[in-house]
DNA sequence: TTCGATGCAAATAGTTTGCATTCTA
DNA sequence: TAGAATGCAAACTATTTGCATCGAA
């Protein structure tokens, strides 16, 4: 699954949105289907498929884990959803909204510092113009030392992660 | 196992040198340890804990995954060994060689194109000075589009991976 | 002769797949 | 009511761990 073709994203601003556009796609909405994407408009940042499938207690209802990776691929070929790998640890899913953002990852104390993609735009280009290769921030993104984990080369296991 | 503390590289020049590390640092040197050795030394790149485990006909016998994990893992704290994260698939097992090499990992072709660490020296300072984040490529190396695949959007599924 | 290292097997995490059943369109 | 999607179980990949045995120092 080499995300080859990357589906341009579709921002929609509530669950009957989304729901719009997967019926204009001609597919079914289904109640686990659904519920996927109420975990993911509830969620403030990118979540684990495990995450979703154990739902929110009182706001979404957990669901079969199979079933939410089989519906995280199908909303992210439609462009509902993107995926994220944050350093090590699971793959996360996020709606893509309408201010894009792309992640730093602290590989010290695993907190992922989101910025507005526009502000890693000179690095992309200074990678471009020296080697031709046209970097991608938002699947992989740029892990490295926060700027708390730089300072102190001791200690500091907290995770204070804030994805 | 969050790299906290990346121990400095120890560069050797062959197998015996290696050792000689090992036995300083107090450390044994069995046959499944060498064996190790052997196949970094034979590899062109970074490879993988189960390339190495399968050995290389006539040159390096096979081994044990299991032990080829923990042997890894002493090597990298010794600092005989790093390992690097090529986009998705098993992480991958170099020595650090004199002339430290970084790679852009295509996604789409999965070619790993090694640049002197050097030349990424400004985007470093570059990502730094904006936000006060020290990216290290060295582990989780930049992922994007290589030269090819970014002019031909359609196509192109063949492997030219030369990592 | 000790204790670090091995090798096998089993456990684990993350993800994918097979298949009979369910339910949307 | 056709076939898309579900849910459960099982397979799969990458990696780690338990444990009895072996062997380097």
């Amino acid at each position: 699954m080499t995300l080859a073709h990357v589906t341009p994203a579709v921002a929609v601003e509530d669950v009957d949105a989304a729901v719009a556009v997967l019926r204009a796609r001609g597919l079914r909405v289904s109640s686990a289907r659904r519920v996927v994407l109420e975990a993911l408009f509830v969620a403030e940042g990118p979540v684990s498929a495990e995450e979703i499938a154990d739902g929110v207690p009182g706001r979404v209802p957990p669901s079969d884990l199979a079933s939410v990776y089989r519906n995280l691929e199908t909303l992210e070929e439609v462009g509902l959803v993107r995926h994220v790998h944050l350093g090590h640890g699971p793959g996360r899913y996020a709606l893509p909204l309408a201010d894009d953002r792309e992640y730093l990852v602290c590989e010290h104390c695993d907190a992922a510092c989101a910025v507005p993609e526009a502000e890693l735009a000179d690095v992309r280009s200074l990678i471009q113009e020296r080697f031709g290769f046209r970097p991608s921030f938002s699947h992989f993104p740029i892990v490295g030392l926060c700027a708390a984990c730089a300072l102190q080369p001791g200690g500091e296991e907290e995770s204070h992660a804030h994805v």
